[in-house]
DNA sequence: CTGATATCAGGTGGACTGACATGA
DNA sequence: CTCATGTCAGTCAACCTGATATCA
């Protein structure tokens, strides 16, 4: 009906950005059922997945900004999906860990991520699905991992810590 | 590093958000110095590629809504890149024309996006961009709202050509 | 009355910036 | 002194809603 522009459809930038909206949508609108918000997934699976982390680390891992990891960490504490309690090791630091509530919300955005995904990528054939995944990741970490960010983190390894994700349903 | 979840990173929703969020700051950076903002790109784009209209059918045309049409159109008249008048044959209608200025500043903010591509797809192979675009495409037309051809996954060369008509320039 | 159009006034969520006090 | 951390106060573009006046 409503043709769009040759200019804008033989963009890849466009069509991410599109697809993007309409994911978003799509993700918002199953979340709001569940009670939960955008920022409130990634933190929690963040929990879920390398267990009581400070906030900045949260953060870091989840992309999102540390101003607003504290907006959503006040509404997860609220909901009691997360415990706040200051690090004994470092003044300045929180500690953050995933309570039973908080694994369980956890489990219900993931079955509605699930449902979003295939939505989100009806026509295309699982092969289809498995290359659009693979070519995306690989652009994407093009832009992530890189040395050019301005700031050096240090980074210690602590393999021990790991608390290893094992399903648990 | 900072690891990601692996309950982001294996899904494509994810992976699409995440790099619209670089896809975005690469336009925003470009246009920025071409003077130019986000909507205004798609106004002219359809106006180049389909002539004078209404307001209401660029923003049709465009995916911008209709109140972001008349904010962005402002900023265009006064740079002069489109004119506004009255449409003779419809009291409440305008229309919109491009001009020489603004089909000026189109092919600058053309020439931009197109090293944002470049970038944003820096280590894809121009098969893997095709492959990409592709399949971006047909997840996309699937939320649009238009017909998609059911084409067998594998192997591509031309999947259906185009319905296109005429095109411009 | 219905429907499309242009406009304005607003609201939202997400990405981001700046300031700031504090602690390592 | 410098860096990292948590917090707060805002900005910003894009998306969206609603109300209103005008015209077919």
């Amino acid at each position: 009906m409503d043709e769009i522009p040759r200019r804008l459809t033989a963009k890849p930038s466009w069509l991410i950005n599109q697809l993007s909206v309409h994911s978003r949508r799509l993700v918002n609108d199953g979340f709001v059922a569940a009670g939960a918000r955008g920022h409130h997934y990634r933190l929690l699976a963040a929990l879920r997945e390398f267990g009581p982390a400070s906030q900045a680390e949260l953060g870091r891992r989840c992309r999102v900004d540390r101003s607003d990891v504290v907006t959503a960490l006040n509404g997860l504490v609220a909901q009691g999906s997360v415990e706040r309690t200051p690090d004994p090791d470092h003044g300045r630091r929180n500690r953050i860990m995933l309570t039973a509530e908080g694994a369980r919300r956890l489990r219900e955005m993931d079955a509605v991520l699930d449902r979003v995904q295939d939505d989100l990528l009806a026509p295309l054939s699982p092969d289809d699905r498995q290359t659009l995944t693979r070519l995306l990741r690989r652009a994407l970490d093009h832009h992530e991992g890189r040395p050019e960010s301005r700031s050096s983190d240090h980074h210690e390894g602590r393999p021990g810590t790991r608390p290893s994700d094992h399903h648990e349903s």
